[in-house]
DNA sequence: GCAAAAGTGTTGTCTCTACACCCATGT
DNA sequence: ACATGGGTGTAGAGACAACACTTTTGC
């Protein structure tokens, strides 16, 4: 099988917002867009990208996101989820984003759909290079602008994210797989924006019986060691009810 | 401006499951995908499909759904949702979908990328034909398979419509302006699949106070006339809270 | 006057919110 | 001993589930 030569779809992309959690704050993983000119040498284009890639003729868009994760993390059980598609026509069209593309053999004026997954991370095992280009997280609140549409994409992920939280436990993909209560309870504030009561957390959280408490603690913290939990994805898909209780 | 000679992007399409509501129980509009053998004369595909259409080079994914529903009903102002894109290269792959792909001058072994939406109506303005195929409603309760994988896409449709029905009212959206609060229990009884209790679901719709009841009520009808309501929309959006409950 | 759907209240149980103090550990 | 986060309970308010009868119309 000739696998050098897979030829990547030219209109069909991936754009992979990947989240990571510090325990702090919400991360996002980015890539440095760096362009020279190059008769003066200076720097042209310097900003940041999702992470993302082309989708080979023959791949599915599922395939192509989990490779994209797989070449940034060599991790192959990444939670991510598609979340929605772009394919505005003008969407690459900025004078920067044409340059860009032109200068990697692309095709500034043919558009190019994206299908927008987000993933979950629970560790930052993260290569630091990543098609000759650097990669690195950056705070989710400090980000501003991105290239091409991917700001757009951003703040969907993140809606899409937040939603997703408020329904199904994910905040679990964002800890390690032993975690604390209150690390529970920081995921779930600095997603959503909101600081919750400590006890009614605690109270809320002891009603989901696809958290188990381990026997097991906290080492080396200065303070009262927390009790360790983890996630039953098996008792959580066993018994969870519909919900059926629509809003006001 | 050579509308005539705009190009159909050969890979990318949009497939809309166009709901619609008759009071009774949810339907769905299909089109008939009919094709002869040409030397016997006999049928040898006769079975359904979702309504879609390839994407202008130059056409945004909603605008595409937009036009086909347009081109099915003559409205603009319908209620549409990107909820997921397919792409898998064995989608259209079984003997009967490569027979028809062929028929209709395309190349059955390029992958399509389709971009799913559903779309829900109060009304069945519909119109009987489209693109030389017979188009009408069918229950959505008696569709068994379809063409394609377009069985596939109408049950993730129909999912992420009743999740969305959990969350946000959309049941207006399947019911004429005016309507009576058996009508709108009918929907989240039908789209949800569980009955409810009259009392507790209008002790619980009297909370929105987006519903607004009208001084009018239901005439010609055999039993007690039923006062009309209708929703406004600005009011929702004024005054949605941010639920901020995560679920157990 | 009959059939058919409209409309209406109460009670017990559960969940939400708001709120303050002692506990176990490392330094 | 002190700083740090861990861990716990209660009371009032609102939402949920279950449940049965009277009203208004067309025929």
């Amino acid at each position: 099988m000739a696998e050098e030569t897979r030829a990547l779809h030219d209109e069909i992309s991936v754009d992979c917002v990947i989240f990571g959690f510090d325990f702090e704050k919400l991360n996002v993983l980015l890539v440095d867009r760096v362009m020279f000119d190059v008769s003066t040498g200076k720097k042209i284009i310097d900003d940041l990208t999702l992470t993302g890639n082309h989708v080979y003729v023959d791949e599915d868009l599922d395939e192509a996101a989990s490779r994209v994760l797989f070449d940034l993390t060599g991790l192959t059980d990444i939670y991510l989820e598609q979340f929605k598609s772009y394919g505005s026509p003008s969407r690459i069209n900025c004078e920067k984003d044409r340059a860009w593309l032109e200068f990697n053999g692309r095709d500034p004026d043919k558009r190019i759909v994206t299908i927008g997954y987000y993933s979950l991370l629970a560790t930052d095992k993260i290569t630091l290079e990543w098609k000759g280009r650097n990669v690195s997280w950056y705070p989710v609140d400090d980000i501003k602008e991105l290239a091409f549409d991917h700001m757009q994409i951003l703040n969907e992920a993140l809606d899409s994210l937040r939603t997703k939280l408020l329904h199904e436990p994910v905040g679990f993909e964002l800890l390690p797989e032993k975690f604390t209560l209150s690390q529970l309870q920081r995921v779930y504030e600095i997603v959503l924006g909101k600081e919750l009561d400590k006890r009614n957390f605690r109270k809320k959280v002891s009603r989901m019986n696809y958290l188990i408490p381990l026997d097991e603690k906290q080492k080396g913290v200065p303070h009262k060691p927390a009790r360790l939990y983890s996630f039953n994805r098996d008792i959580y898909e066993a018994t969870k009810e519909d919900v059926m209780d629509f809003v006001v």
